[in-house]
RNA sequence: GGAGAGGUGGCCGAGUGGCUUAAGGCGCACGCUUGGAAAGCGUGUUGGGGUUAACGCCUCACCGGGGUUCGAAUCCCCGUCUCUCCGCCA
């Protein structure tokens, strides 16, 4: 959400920020509703302070014996008035608050501009893709060759979007998590929790997911929903306190699965492990005070690249442009990985991690704020969230990279203790 | 799922309609005291909003939302969470 007292400080540059956005000049409408209701809160304020007065006097004389009635009418009067002002209070607040929590975060300046995710900046690619003497094969049919990766079965205990691993792929799944979780919590500090998936609609809100975006959640019958991403209960850990300054930074992590309707993506992505209504991931979320965040979102991003590099794949990263950056980030950084089976064979990347600097935005929805000890002024903390990493999608990469023409796959030095093997072979 | 008891400041805890400006204690901060410290004494110590050049003034908030009343932490209704017991269950 946004500080009403910048848009009425600045509301040209406001308009300007949301215009990157593809949203028509609203300060003024926005100002209009503020304006009101700081009018409506004035003469509220002086009605309640009067009936308080008179309310003690009555108090006072009623206690002496004496009359009260004249000011028992007074009061009468106040009664019609208070509640009329505080319902077009209430009402001008809740249209206020509407507006402001359907607005995106406002871009940093140095976010490039561009319409979609052909437009991103690209910062730097790392390691250099395998070569084969064979057309790689995608993970579709290196998994079904391994007879460890079921769409089938998984379509008909659930729909389209579903996968039933087994065996080797099974247990790789849980020692990604391992490796993932061990690498961050030993060597960058982060804090490992095991949050609920099932989260209350205010603990949406909070992250921004809501009230924007309810068509691509699940929905519980008792009004719960699933989470897409661990970052909502992650982040929303510090909704509604007070963080001593001397806490932060905050470093979080936890592997969960995520829930996602693609209610938007009909047709993208339908083969395969890449796009999934249920897809398990290892997050980052940091809390950190203002004048951090900048430097805690490379070092958050590089937590993300140091476990592509210890898995020995290849990837890009790249800087969001304006018409790819969600909601309620400020800036956002992309790790894309080398999958060499895609394009018939041609090889792509495709996204596999994304960190993302929400600044105060989110903070400011769950009032979640930082104070430096034996000071008066709060402030609201800089929140972040990167994947590192979506587990099908590194699944994806070893097994694309990782191919051999006689149809076993190859795994990186640093998973063999978790594999208790160095290479995938078909089931027996 | 059933029955009961609860939710008050950073923490503990008093408070069954106005004397609450939320008692008292703990913790914390500052000061006095001291050679220094402890103890003791004193002062201060929630958050949001409106208004103001500022000091300040006002308002809201005692889990959340409604209601009764001139006036609600206190009475009523709904919701929510916690605890105890029962049932069920991994």
């Amino acid at each position: 959400m946004h500080d009403i007292r910048f848009i009425r400080d600045n509301p040209e540059l406001f308009d300007a920020a949301m215009a990157r956005r593809n949203i028509d000049p609203v300060a003024q409408d926005i100002l209009a509703l503020d304006t009101e209701r700081r009018h409506i809160q004035t003469e509220l304020q002086t009605q309640q302070s009067r009936r308080n007065d008179v309310s003690k006097e009555i108090g006072k004389v009623k206690g002496s014996g004496g009359n009260a009635e004249a000011l028992m009418a007074e009061v009468a009067d106040l009664k019609h008035s208070i509640p009329a002002l505080e319902a077009e209070d209430a009402r001008l607040e809740q249209a206020l608050t509407s507006h402001l929590m359907g607005l995106p975060n406002i871009l940093e300046d140095f976010v490039p501009e561009g319409a979609d995710e052909a437009d991103n900046e690209l910062l730097r690619v790392v390691g250099s893709p395998p070569s084969f003497s064979f057309t790689p094969l995608d993970h579709v049919a290196l998994g079904e060759a391994l007879g460890q990766m079921d769409f089938a079965s998984a379509a008909k205990l659930s729909g389209a979007r579903f996968v039933v691993l087994q065996g080797q792929l099974a247990r790789l799944e849980r020692a990604l998590a391992s490796f993932m979780l061990d690498i961050h919590t030993t060597e960058f500090g982060y804090h490992e929790t095991v949050p609920p998936v099932l989260v209350r609609t205010q603990t949406m809100t909070g992250t921004g997911q809501l009230p924007k975006f309810e068509e691509d959640l699940f929905r519980t019958t008792d009004d719960r929903w699933l989470i897409p991403t661990a970052e909502v209960p992650l982040t929303n850990l510090v909704a509604d306190s007070i963080i001593p300054r001397t806490d932060l930074p905050l470093r979080m992590t936890a592997y969960t699965p995520c829930f996602r309707a693609e209610a938007g993506s009909a047709g993208r992505d339908t083969r395969g492990m890449i796009r999934q209504h249920q897809f398990s991931k290892v997050e980052l979320v940091s809390v950190v005070a203002a004048e951090e965040s900048d430097a805690e979102l490379d070092r958050m991003t590089a937590c993300a690249e140091t476990i592509l590099q210890r898995l020995e794949l290849s990837y890009r990263v790249l800087r969001l442009c304006n018409g790819d950056t969600g909601f309620s980030a400020q800036q956002t950084l992309d790790i894309e990985v080398w999958l060499p089976g895609q394009n018939d064979g041609e090889g792509m990347f495709r996204e596999i991690s994304s960190c993302s600097n929400c600044g105060p935005f989110q903070a400011r929805r769950m009032k979640a704020r930082t104070r430096v000890e034996g000071e008066k002024e709060t402030a609201f903390v800089h929140t972040l969230n990167g994947s590192a990493l979506a587990i099908g999608r590194c699944m994806i990469a070893l097994l694309e990279n990782g191919q051999q023409e006689d149809g076993s796959i190859m795994l990186p030095k640093a998973l063999h203790s978790y594999m208790g093997t160095d290479k995938l072979v078909p089931s027996a």
